[in-house]
DNA sequence: GACCAAAACTAACCTATGTCATCACGTTTA
DNA sequence: TAAACGTGATGACATAGGTTAGTTTTGGTC
C-alpha cells in the first residue's frame, strides 16, 4: 500500500477505502533515487507527478549567486509536485536530499479522478492548499523569527509532521539533514546555525545530529519557536483505530 | 462582469465564455468594505470565499507579540481565500488594506462546479496554486535578499501583478499602503524601510508615496530585486484581442 | 484655517547575524 | 597510507538592520 500515508490524519479529508485504491491504481512505476539528486529543474514541462515513499525530498529557488532558499521540505506520505499537474511547469527544482522511494502518477490518472470522483479530486486539491499553508508558516518564520526560532520552529515542524506519518515518537526521529541545509530552510548561514544547534544544546531544548533529531523539552522548544501546529490540518483525534486509544 | 479579471493572462487557465458565465452566477452577493477591516479570523468556519474586485487586501499571521507577518497581499481578480473551500478553517486572517469591493461566493456553488465542470474546477485548484507560488517567491525574497531587494522585489511582483490586472502601465501605478505595511510584508521594521525606501529613490530606482509607486527605472529595479516573474505564470501573449497587438 | 491623528522621516546607538579564516574529524578515493 | 573532501566547530571582526526617541509632514474634519 504505497498510498499509505498520504493524507493520513487530515482533518476533512482522510481518503476512504475505495478513493485509496482509486488513487493506488493510479501509480504507474514505483522508483528509488539516490541523495541529492534532481527531479524536476524549474521550467520542465511536467506530465506526471511524485509521491514520496520513503526518505527526503526538498523543492528550492536558486539565486543568482548560486545560493538556494528551500521552499518545502518533504516527508514520506506528502505528494511533493502534485501542483504540477494544474500548474504543468514549475517555478523550482524539485530534488531528493536523502535516498528516496517514490511513486509515479502520470497526470492522465489524474485527469480521469477529476471527472469520475469530485470527492477525491477535491481532496488532492486540500493536499497541496496544505502545502501552501506549511509556505506561510515558513514566511512567519523567516520574517518574524530571530535565527534560535526559525531553527526551533522547522524542528517542531518537521517533528509534528513526522509524527503524523508514524515516523517520529515525539522525541526522536530521523532526518538526514546537515547544517547547511538547516541554513538553506532558515535563511541563515551555516556558521550561524552552527551557533544555533550549540544554543538549543547547551540550553537543554534539543540535540540535532546529521541523522538523528532529539527534542529535550518540546514544551520550551514550542515556546521558544512560537509554534502552533494548527497549519499542519492534522486531525486531533485520528480515525485510525487504535487498541490503546481511548475515547475522549 | 465581476469576475472579469480572474485568471486574466494566466497560462493555460483562462476561462471560456461559458466558464465565465458559471462563475459570475455562483455569485450570492456582492459587498463593499471599508478600508482596514477583518474579514475572516484564523480558525473560523468558513462556508463562502471571496472574490477581489476593487481594492487591495491582506492575508496576515500575528506573532505573540501582537507584531504581524503579512503572507499575501492581493489585488483585484484574485480569489482572495477559495482555498477556505477545501480548508474549510484557515490558519490566518484576511482582511481589507484599502477599501474593496468583493463578491461573495457560497462553497455550495462550487461544490456544483466541482461535480459539473471537472476543467472548470480545475482552474479555480489551479488559481490557489498560483497563490502558492507566490508564497514561494516571497520565502525566497525573506530568506536570500537584503533589504533593498526584499523592497524592491515586492514592488515589481505587485507592478506585475497589477498590469495584468490592467491597473498599472509598467511605469506607474496606485497602491494604497503604509510604510508599515511595507515594512509587515518584507520583515522589516518601518524605520527601515523608510531608509530603503529613501535609497531607493535618491538612486533612482523607483519613488513610493503611500498611494502612488513611480518606478524610474525598471531594469535596474528588477536587477536589484533578482525579479524573474516566471512564477507569476502570466501568459506572455494574452489571448485578449487588441486592435493595436501584433504577431510576434 | 485650526486642529488632530496618522504617517513619514531622522539621528544616535546597539546587537544579531554575516564574513573570513582556520582547524578537527570521518569517510571516500587514489 | 595519504590525499581529498564534506561536515562540523570556533574565534575575530564587520555590518545590516533593529531600537528608541524623537520631529516634521500630511491629510482629514470641525
Amino acid at each position: 500500500m504505497f498510498t499509505e500515508r498520504f493524507l493520513r490524519d487530515k482533518r476533512g479529508a482522510v481518503l476512504d477505502a475505495d478513493e485509496r485504491a482509486c488513487l493506488e491504481q493510479s501509480i504507474r512505476e514505483i522508483r528509488t533515487l539516490p541523495p541529492r539528486s534532481t527531479l524536476v529543474h524549474a521550467g520542465d514541462q511536467l506530465s506526471q507527478s511524485t509521491l514520496l515513499i520513503e526518505g527526503f525530498m526538498s523543492r528550492y529557488i536558486d539565486d543568482r549567486n548560486g545560493l538556494r532558499q528551500l521552499v518545502a521540505v518533504h516527508v514520506p506520505g506528502d505528494f511533493v509536485d502534485l501542483h504540477a499537474y494544474p500548474l504543468k511547469t514549475l517555478d523550482h527544482d524539485v530534488a531528493t536530499m536523502t535516498a528516496a522511494t517514490v511513486a509515479i502518477v502520470p497526470h492522465r490518472a489524474l485527469d480521469a479522478i477529476l471527472e469520475d470522483r469530485p470527492q477525491l479530486g477535491r481532496k488532492l486539491w486540500f493536499s497541496t492548499l496544505i502545502d501552501a499553508a506549511i509556505h506561510r508558516a515558513w514566511l512567519f518564520r523567516l520574517g518574524r523569527l530571530d535565527a534560535v526560532g526559525r531553527v526551533a520552529h522547522f524542528l517542531c515542524e518537521t517533528n509534528a509532521r513526522l509524527m503524523s506519518a508514524g515516523l517520529s515518537d515525539g522525541r526522536r526521529f530521523a532526518l538526514g539533514l546537515t547544517q547547511t541545509d538547516l541554513s538553506e530552510i532558515c535563511g541563515l548561514t551555516n556558521v550561524h546555525v552552527n551557533r544555533v544547534l550549540r544554543h538549543l544544546r547547551e540550553n537543554g531544548l534539543c540535540v540535532f545530529r546529521s541523522s538523528l533529531v532529539e527534542i529535550l523539552d518540546p514544551e520550551r522548544l514550542v515556546a521558544r519557536a512560537q509554534f502552533d501546529p494548527a497549519y499542519l490540518y492534522i486531525d486531533p483525534q485520528p480515525p485510525r483505530p487504535s487498541p490503546f486509544q481511548v475515547e475522549a
